[in-house]
DNA sequence: AATTTTTAAGTGTATATACACATATTATGA
DNA sequence: TCATAATATGTGTATATACACTTAAAAATT
């Protein structure tokens, strides 16, 4: 290997050992399979689980709004909350802003959330656990601090 | 809010507060966001990146052993893969064992992988900057040992 | 050697993701 | 008030992801 491939494979070494959207993608497929497996029997999908959480915490809210607290691109989350509608979960209605959709969770919605929370319980004591409340905290704080700091501007 | 009501809206705030895959996925939006603006001019996606430098330190290898080293569905790859070969990034031979086929790298993809590597140095100072050094390393860490966890069995 | 099992890869389908662009409605300013 | 700017959403297209099923080839078994 020349000096130039050498100095290039160096540095693939350190993307593999370093690179933090590597490593973070790396452990959100695994940790997506993961709930995804331990929520099936509720019919909810990872992102649908948690998108119906978030719209009991908000409240019926606009499209805009869920998709900034998701850190999620809008059209992303129309195109989500079209499955969920189409599979009964939500439904969207006119805000009074004419522009505006808000989104309502649907009695068959919270009965899937309610059937899905404790599958998640299950599924979240399993991982804690297993990597220990003192690194698990420390990876959630990790996180966060990471999405704001990447969202802030 | 009735007591059962009120009894999901507490488990609600608790996904949304400590849910790992939430978390997770979270800030694979985010970080993934960033990361793709900044190897942009590269032409390369992240996912493609990777792929690129997972070749270049493994050397030419069968679709399978990519595939459980990017912990990435081997169907995943497989359409992954095809995208390079299209854009011109790699090419796949078939192995001595005939069911195999050989990932390589060809000469764009060489050349592609050169330049996105200062614009990927780039953005990852300054996250590790942003973040700190030490709870860089922390995090790098804690995803680590997650996929190890969920892979494990 | 012939049959069965295992392994490597591909396809059909469904979901998740986001950028560029288009449309409709509200807010602003001349 | 009317024209313009800003805002909320939707669509076309491209990529990323994985499960269920299929096909082809090698390995194991009888």
């Amino acid at each position: 290997m020349s000096e130039k491939e050498q100095k290039i494979f160096d540095k693939c070494r350190q993307v593999a050992q370093s690179c933090a959207v590597f490593n973070l993608r790396k452990a959100s497929r695994a940790l997506t399979q993961f709930y995804e497996t331990a929520l099936r029997p509720s019919g909810l999908r990872v992102t649908q689980f948690t998108l119906i959480v978030a719209v009991r915490l908000f409240g019926s809210t606009t499209i805009s709004r869920l998709a900034d607290t998701m850190v999620m691109d809008r059209t992303t989350l129309t195109r989500n909350l079209k499955l969920m509608e189409k599979k009964g979960f939500i439904t969207t209605i006119p805000g009074e802003d004419r522009r505006e959709r808000v989104v309502v969770l649907t009695e068959p919605g919270k009965e899937s959330l309610e059937n899905a929370l404790p599958l998640w319980e299950k599924a979240q004591r399993e991982i804690v656990d297993a990597l220990g409340h003192r690194r698990f905290d420390e990876m959630l704080a990790n996180l966060m601090a990471t999405v704001s700091l990447v969202k802030a501007p």
